[in-house]
DNA sequence: TCAAAAATCCAAAACGTTTTGGATTCAACG
DNA sequence: CGTTGAATCCAAAACGTTTTGGATTTTTGA
């Protein structure tokens, strides 16, 4: 319980000296700052946070809402997203503080409790959607935040997304190069940005090799892309390769083809997205692409640090390079 | 922007009286209570949290100290454990602010940060280890706090932690019901409290059929008990069921029949312990157990706020049931 | 009707910082 | 020597709440 106070009177300084000592101000003598900080080290003296806080008229927290849907929340990239995140904010004096909201009317509620009652100097906003209320509302405010993933919302903010368009031409142009032509991309609901996106960067590379792109769309869940992968693979003229939109996606072709008795890669290659846990266990491991979440999270931590402090800097739209990883679930296909 | 002083001006009353009235005390008649509420509902008005928090002398925040490894965090359980735990601190008035630390000298000064700051109400550890110097330091400190797992380290606190011993009991009891008799035990390292319970189990439950128990120890991690694995499976008297003390020592195990040519479940029953995402997916799909994270999650919050409110109370040990999750790798042996 | 008790309100202090706006000392300069 | 400027320091205000310790009014009880 030590004050600022006391540790004034132990040194038999003003606490303002005190206080400006460790602040590095150009106002206190080499000498007697040396003094200040080694006394504050010695007692163990730190400032308390809630009066810096109220003080100062900042809260030195930032905050991240997770959309928890209802059940449970297998999305393991945002832990390593706050595991990365974490030393940069430290590093800065911020504190993260996390919050679960479904998304719905309660989302938002959440989102005014911070901003109205002055939670935090900045907000991390997840899983963008095309329409998102959350970036409207946080535009209607004065509170930095940074997206990730891309909105249709218009408007001034940073957001990071990985180049999901660019991946999956990449994606589709190593299918081809392997030999596949008859390559389809199993979709998720155009509703999601990163569908669209993702869906343009096959379609682009296909049109490019002269091939006629063939999306089909699907709900972006295991059991959904199941059966639609089970019409899909029955066809006659069945296609070599399948290029899902996320690896859950893959996971329901990966079960259709054994229902079927196709063997993967022989038989049919599958590609996925976002390097889920799971997707390294799978037989054959899945092949897939990610966002490094290590690079992501400290690229998102000094996006968010740099809109709190100069917040009339030009926000930064951050699309950044997509992994390819490469698994057992490709190959050449069979000539038949 | 608005303040209590604005409030009460508008109103015509002192701010001692908005205060009291919005904090329910006796001293407030009805009406002006009633007044002050649907004020402060118009105008949004939420107390300023670094104010009340000074004043109160309280931080209105606990804390969550991840310990992460270097190289990628693939533990999916804790963001489990966020969602589960954040509804009930919101409700109760408390953010929760997460921390990223190695284990190892940075740790404890992480813990010091926050409890000599005073930047938290309570704090969570996870993944507790035998001799555990996070728990060490916290009893040294009047800062609440919950463990989950189980150390060595003597004192009174609250814990939580998944009952491993009856856990390992009944899966072995099950292998047993199905017709194994040759079940070897993976072990973790005994340096983990969790290795000495599970193995408890097993051999009770080995010892109570009449059956020489037999454990073989491998470091808790896929590629060594990949190597383990390789050893038992080749002998001429193999096991024909493996019970694994982590999902991540069965992965290794699943690998290892696959290299050796052995079919799961018909020639060897395995059994996991975590259900990791990567569990559902494997294949056979891994049969395992898991202490519910929802519930888990509930618990330790409500616990939590149980000893900051009355840190005098008695602490409590919370030894919960695990789940066994049967899947597709587990069957009766083949005779031969 | 008067005193005591209850009901209702409020001014001011306090929480521990940071910052404002000088005050003091000392060296440098003319 | 007096003045200026730099170098140090500090008292007091301020941040927005909650709480202390009454003050005032109204009701109750005799």
């Amino acid at each position: 319980m030590s004050t600022i106070r006391e540790l004034a009177q132990s040194l038999g300084l003003s606490i303002t000296t005190v206080s400006r000592a460790l602040d590095d101000y150009t106002d206190v003598s080499a000498l007697t700052r040396a003094r200040v900080r080694a006394a504050a080290e010695a007692s163990g003296y730190r400032p308390n946070a809630a009066a810096r806080r109220l003080r100062r008229g900042m809260t030195e927290v930032v905050t991240m809402v997770l959309p928890t849907a209802h059940g449970r929340f297998d999305e393991p990239l945002y832990i390593e997203l706050l595991a990365a995140m974490g030393p940069h904010f430290v590093k800065a004096g911020y504190d993260l503080t996390l919050l679960a909201a479904p998304p719905g009317d309660e989302e938002i509620k959440t989102y005014r409790r911070i901003v109205e009652g002055r939670r935090a100097d900045g907000i991390i906003v997840v899983r963008a959607r095309r329409d998102d209320a959350r970036i409207r509302y946080l535009l209607g405010t004065d509170t930095p935040f940074v997206v990730m993933g891309r909105s249709d919302v218009a408007g001034d903010y940073s957001l990071l997304d990985g180049d999901g368009t660019k991946a999956f031409e990449v994606a589709t142009e190593r299918l081809l190069a392997l030999g596949h032509r008859r390559i389809v991309h199993l979709a998720a609901p155009s509703a999601f940005t990163f569908a669209t996106l993702r869906r343009t960067g096959y379609e682009a590379a296909m049109q490019a090799a002269g091939l006629q792109p063939c999306s089909v769309e699907s709900a972006a869940e295991t059991d959904p892309a199941y059966a639609v992968a089970l019409n899909l693979l029955g066809e006659a003229n069945r296609p070599t390769a399948l290029l899902c939109a996320t690896d859950r996606m893959a996971y329901g072709v990966l079960k259709a083809a054994r229902d079927l008795g196709l063997r993967v890669p022989e038989d049919l290659s599958v590609i996925g997205h976002d390097n889920l846990p799971a997707s390294a266990r799978t037989d054959p491991a899945l092949t897939t692409m990610e966002l490094p979440p290590a690079d992501t999270g400290e690229r998102l931590a000094l996006m968010l640090l740099a809109r709190i402090k100069t917040p009339d800097a030009k926000p930064v739209h951050d699309i950044r390079e997509v992994h390819l990883i490469e698994r057992g679930s490709i190959a050449p296909p069979m000539t038949h």
